[in-house]
RNA sequence: GGUCCCGUGGUAGAGUGGCUAUACAGAGCUCUGCAAAAGCUCGUACAUCGGUUCAAAUCCGGUCGGGACCUCCA
């Protein structure tokens, strides 16, 4: 039985489909006009680990999309005609703004998704569907709300009525929003178009000068525009999974107005009560204890740290140890920690696999079975990895390779290889050969003689030589081993 | 201005009204020519001031500090 926390009851709810082929889940993607950097790695971790935990541990198939906001206000500014966000790699620009923002995009996603696949983000597994491949199905849903009663047509855009729609409908069910007490002199004329009320939130924008546009015919009348902000999820995710869905995901800035209006804008143009049975937000990250921002010069994009000399992979194993409710605090010591303490992990799935042999056991037939039920238990617990991974060190440190048998060790390394499904930091193969080459094997039998015949000093010496050459060389009792300088 | 969250050992980070987190770092021991690796052991943490309670770091209130949303934001 997994649990997992609803923002919708604001409580860790028992987890069951709403259908019996599977879970359908919508996580809330990327606006692609930028490379990723590591606050939306965490964002995207958390979709990724969930949809790993219902397939591995609940054992239920998942389908999961996650848009690409390929049309918005900084892809439109960032792709137009002498932009100096435009790269070479993106082709040249045309004369259309509509070719120029997919040539913009279309890079950027490219990017994007390369940067998740380092992380171990099931980039195969996700739908990535486009917003401006869905705008016939944006505008027929603005059409129905429209017709519903709950949208209006100013000045050649199409707004949501919020207060037509509190008057049948609860507004504020994922967060309860004073709209009394807006914060003065911010969110009036926040944009150029005209609307009713406040609270009003744009369906489609009309078209202005050089940017993007689609015609659309509503009610005898000719809007050319673009899809408002919250539009694409809405129509998107009915679309593809069908509503109502199991999952919706996004951070928790999205909560409002983001989800609160998709959410509207469903129940006031298709007539359900629930997008979604669940909606899970993540919470955000801070480096060296402040919010990241560029101003700060605490920024970092995924690049930046692979320039830095750190693995991806170690600030995933850094993310998981941190709940995804809670604020993480990034830190280069963190991730130096996590790179340490992987590689542990990583030593124990090579002495296990070398225990194991040639002996193939099943997680639930021998000592894998208690490391499934330990970390297992804690995941399914609205997603906990910090238990999680507590739990696998605790079977680590209690179930050491040489105590093994060969039996046990398989079925624990099948269970390892289950539950790294879920983590992905590790991989579970057998330890790989070291590759020495001919004169360090020369320096380093050498050095092994003259040990034997106690030249403390030659031997001594010739070990500084092997680790200037890049090689660390371990004594043990009969033979020595030789490991790549770090 | 409104609403809300958090403050745990050197660091990161869980948890619970009375009992071990876990990881990294550090110290000691074993092993070892030395070192590395490995194994064992250890530190006795819970912002602050009051209150409730037989018992609070865990509940309540004040204070201080950090943060979030209300506005593009992952």
């Amino acid at each position: 039985m997994i649990r997992l926390y609803n923002t919708l009851t604001k409580s860790v709810d028992p987890f069951e489909p709403l259908r019996d082929d599977g879970v359908r889940m919508y996580s809330c993607g990327p606006t692609v006009y930028d490379v990723a950097h590591i606050g939306n790695m965490r964002a995207f971790l958390f979709p990724d680990v969930l949809q790993r935990t219902l397939r591995v541990i609940g054992g239920y198939p998942v389908h999961w999309v996650m848009n690409i906001t390929d049309i918005d206000d900084k892809t439109i500014r960032d792709s137009a005609v002498g932009s100096p966000r435009w790269r070479s790699e993106m082709g040249e620009q045309t004369t259309d703004p509509l070719e120029n923002l997919r040539r913009f995009t279309s890079f950027f996603t490219q990017e994007f998704l390369a940067d998740l696949r380092t992380f171990g983000i099931d980039v195969e597994r996700v739908v990535n569907p486009l917003a401006t491949d869905y705008i016939a199905q944006m505008q027929d849903l603005i059409h129905d709300i429209l017709v519903a009663g709950y949208g209006y047509i100013s000045d050649g855009s199409v707004y949501f009525n919020v207060a037509a729609y509190s008057a049948k409908h609860a507004y504020g069910r994922l967060f309860a929003i004073d709209t009394q007490n807006f914060r003065e002199g911010v969110r009036i004329d926040a944009d150029e178009y005209d609307r009713e009320s406040v609270s009003d939130f744009v369906l489609w924008k009309g078209r202005k000068e050089g940017e993007p546009a689609w015609d659309f015919a509503i009610d005898g009348h000719q809007l050319p525009g673009r899809p408002g902000w919250h539009i694409e999820c809405s129509a998107m995710s009915q679309e593809i999974l069908g509503l109502p869905f199991d999952i919706h995901t996004g951070g928790v800035d999205l909560r409002f107005p983001h989800h609160e209006d998709e959410l509207a804008q469903c129940t006031a143009g298709y007539h359900v009560h629930e997008q979604a049975a669940f909606w899970m937000h993540n919470e955000f990250l801070e480096v060296e204890g402040k919010k990241m921002s560029k101003s700060l010069g605490n920024f970092y994009t995924m690049r930046d740290l692979v320039n830095r000399g750190i693995q991806p992979i170690d600030v995933r194993f850094a993310m998981l140890q941190a709940h995804y409710r809670a604020v993480f605090n990034f830190t280069f010591d963190g991730v130096a920690a996590a790179r340490t303490a992987r590689a542990k992990v990583q030593d124990y799935v090579y002495d296990v696999i070398a225990v194991a042999g040639n002996h193939h056991a099943a997680a639930d037939d021998g000592a894998g079975q208690r490391l499934m039920d330990s970390v297992g238990q804690a995941l399914a617990d609205d997603i906990h990895t910090p238990r999680a991974l507590a739990a696998l060190f605790v079977f680590i440190s209690d179930h050491a390779p040489r105590t093994l048998t060969p039996h046990d060790a398989a079925s624990i390394v099948d269970a390892l290889r289950r539950l790294n499904d879920v983590f992905v930091i590790v991989a579970i193969e057998p330890r790989p050969e070291q590759i020495v080459p001919d004169d360090i094997r020369v320096l380093a039998d050498e050095r092994w003689a003259a040990r034997a015949a106690k030249n403390w000093a030659e031997s001594d010496r010739l070990r500084d030589v092997l680790v200037s050459c890049g090689w660390t060389m371990k004594d043990g009792k009969d033979t020595y081993t030789l490991e790549p300088v770090d």
